[in-house]
DNA sequence: CTATTAAGTATACTTTAGTATAGCGCTATA
DNA sequence: TATAGCGCTATACTAAAGTATACTTAATAG
């Protein structure tokens, strides 16, 4: 099948819509991810430096959000042998397309918020 | 300023980019938004019609989240005279525009699928 | 007189998300 | 020997999101 054909498909079948869109909805979702995508979307970097580049948040959360990241295929985890151990955290090919769809709610959020001042 | 300016101000600006993409997760945020606008976006319905629409959704999780989008300029409230009063709930013009960026999540959430089960 | 419908509200509860704080194993440097 | 940095984990907590169940007001149908 075609991929035009693919998503207009899907389009016509709700849950399969429901799907694709709850996909891209989970790897935003929460307080963390998008800075955490954000910041990787400029460099891949190490656990420390984005903790640094992300004021607040917790090793804790830091770690949860980028093992999740990481089993949902978003992010690429390595570990190098050195010593002490450096770990290396990038986006995927799927993490770096991310920009795509934010590219586009970042434009409805303007158009959004201009409507909603002219009232 | 022009459109495609304001857009690319805001992308080299992280904070107006994360106010304008966070207004459009809010809008989707949690686990009834989504089926809600659904709803709507195929016609203007009545609360208890979208109750209906939406299986396992309470009045009290549909009351609130309709408030909310309410308040947030995507839905439009219109209370009939009639006996006993009904309620009509419609997409404001925001509203419908919700499907483009969601049309963008679509097509990254079946890209992303086929790169996931392509492992 | 009772039951039902519309459009919700009220109260109490559970579950999930996020925070705060401390600590581990390892090594390098002062 | 003490301190600091890296990449986390553990435990205990609070806050936010969501669920369950019952109820309201006003009218209408049986």
């Amino acid at each position: 099948m075609e991929e035009a054909d693919t998503i207009k498909e899907t389009k016509s079948c709700p849950v399969k819509f429901m799907l694709a869109v709850n996909d891209a909805i989970n790897v935003i979702h929460g307080k963390w991810k998008l800075p955490i995508i954000a910041s990787l979307l400029c460099d891949k970097t190490r656990f420390t430096e984005i903790q640094r580049n992300i004021p607040k948040i917790t090793p804790r959360m830091l770690s949860k959000e980028l093992k999740d990241l990481e089993l949902n295929g978003i992010v690429k985890r390595t570990v190098y042998d050195t010593i002490p151990v450096s770990v290396e955290y990038e986006l995927s090919d799927s993490g770096k397309s991310i920009g795509d769809f934010l590219d586009k709610m970042l434009e409805w959020g303007l158009e959004h918020r201009k409507s909603v001042l002219a009232k």
